[in-house]
DNA sequence: AAAGTTACTTGCAAAAAACAAGTAAATATC
DNA sequence: GATATTTACTTGTTTTTTGCAAGTAACTTT
């Protein structure tokens, strides 16, 4: 089925955040409270890349920090993630409100749309608000 | 996500071949080609059993052998399934067909309610024949 | 210029997976 | 009805992967 590169733990989480919860940075994964490691953070990004499922570019701001961003293909996995949430939601205790699912799954089509114009405007916003943004960055403000 | 279930290599496989492939007893994993050790085998059988996506019944016929089921929380994962392999055919070189995935991308609802009904009907023919189906029993027929 | 921040790497212990072999129970064969 | 075979495993042992703690180079903020 060629998705060898999710047979882990992490990887399909790290699609997901960069996808709906708004993520961007090395930084933003480690500290979002998922406990991942930084060697094994830092060995996934780098196995989704040379999958072709994210890009990275160092930020023009500051030249320190890398931008994680979803490629075409990585944008493309959005209907699985929204099947994998909607069956989740049906069938597992999450904390994700339940109508607000059932409302995803009636509207697949505009919300798969919406996904992909956040990912296109790159709009930060988290899709999934109750997921959580991305952590804050604690020098800034 | 609650998809920790398939934070491995092989969970995902076992389902998509209980699915799509036909596949039914220990015998059929072990011999697919795909080079699960049995042990693991086993324990994603129990891991899977325990989640509530599979069941096993001893087979009336011959009670040496179970018969490795979807249930209903299993076969609600088809249309997760069915996105994955539109995603890998459209993305990986794979072994599918494309034309065909390409109808199967359009007749969604149709290739998810097929697949139901081989699961309700207890149909073991594959759904995707050049997956192939399960392997011939040596000392059948 | 000193003190953070960011995105990592390295080394080591622990956990998980792969491999090889063995086993009990049921069935088929002679 | 004794022997061989099949099925679904389990039990060691080796190899690989993961998790954790610590460190570091490049850059930015103060």
């Amino acid at each position: 089925m060629s998705l060898e590169v999710f047979g882990d733990r992490w990887s399909l989480l790290i699609v997901r955040d960069l996808m709906i919860r708004g993520f961007r940075t090395f930084h933003d994964f480690e500290n979002a409270g998922e406990g991942i490691a930084t060697n094994i953070l830092a060995d996934r990004l780098r196995n989704l890349c040379r999958a072709g499922i994210v890009e990275r570019e160092p930020d023009e701001k500051d030249r320190r920090r890398m931008n994680y961003r979803l490629t075409e293909k990585g944008i493309d996995l959005a209907p699985v993630l929204l099947e994998m949430l909607i069956w989740g939601a049906r069938h597992e205790p999450t904390g994700a409100p339940g109508e607000v699912i059932a409302e995803m799954a009636k509207n697949r089509e505009a919300v798969i749309e919406e996904t992909r114009r956040r990912w296109r405007d790159r709009d930060p916003r988290p899709l999934l608000p109750w997921l959580g943004g991305p952590p804050a960055k604690p020098g800034k403000r």
